[in-house]
DNA sequence: TGAATATATGAGCATTCATTCATATATGAA
DNA sequence: TTCATATATGAATGAATGCTCATATATTCA
């Protein structure tokens, strides 16, 4: 592509800009998503329950926290809709509400190893 | 499956749930990515780029907001590779590193519209 | 070279947020 | 019902973070 077609291609992308952009309720909604995914305990709580149903006492143990911690952050996932509970005896299982999140974890794994980056 | 069973496979589960996480290096690479997209200034800047390059000043034209502000995010993207640049003319002209970026978000987009949440 | 433009950067500030601690709630067992 | 166990929740605190302001750096143009 010539230098001018460039530039006018340029300027037409930029002049569009703005509406090709999603309204910010709906950027909202991805951005807490990815808020949710942006800290380790809870992506740790993630990828456990992507195993099996655990309770809260399981996943503090497992992880090594404590069952308040786990608890804080489980509601935060479930108002997120990431995961929901049921009572099962005295516990309370969670587990992953939809499996597009292992998918969008898989994806951005394979991210990491094509940049070899290692922060 | 039986009561019996399922609280077999969930003890066989549990057992091996540490050792089935990704270590923690690994996993901090994939929380760090995922920090920079829970933020709404950086996950605008990177739909914008996800439809042709853009100088600094444009960034911060098309988002109403200051140049400091997006190039201190740029450097944020740019550390986890998510962002290059190069010098064009006067311009310093970024462009997304990858496209995996772009199906990460379309799989977080169908996550949210399959649970219909209104956040 | 000197002025103008574009971008980067450091310090300061306000806000968000993850954890802890104490305590409330709820269920099961005796 | 009473005790023990499991989970939830609110307040407090320290750390992380996004923006602004001022300024430094770098490139182009005259």
């Amino acid at each position: 592509m010539s230098e001018e077609n460039f530039e006018a291609e340029h300027q037409k992308a930029l002049q569009h800009l703005t509406q090709e952009l999603p309204n910010d309720k709906d950027l909202e909604a991805m951005v807490n998503v990815f808020k949710a995914f942006g800290d380790m305990t809870r992506v740790k709580i993630i990828l456990a329950l992507a195993q099996t149903p655990l309770s809260v006492g399981e996943i503090a143990d497992t992880l090594g926290m404590s069952q308040s911690s786990i608890s804080h952050q489980l509601s935060v996932l479930k108002q997120l809709n990431l995961v929901s509970n049921a009572r099962r005896g005295r516990n309370i299982h969670y587990r992953l509400s939809d499996q597009h999140i292992i998918t969008i974890f898989n994806q951005t794994k394979e991210h990491i190893i094509e940049d070899d980056n290692d922060y």
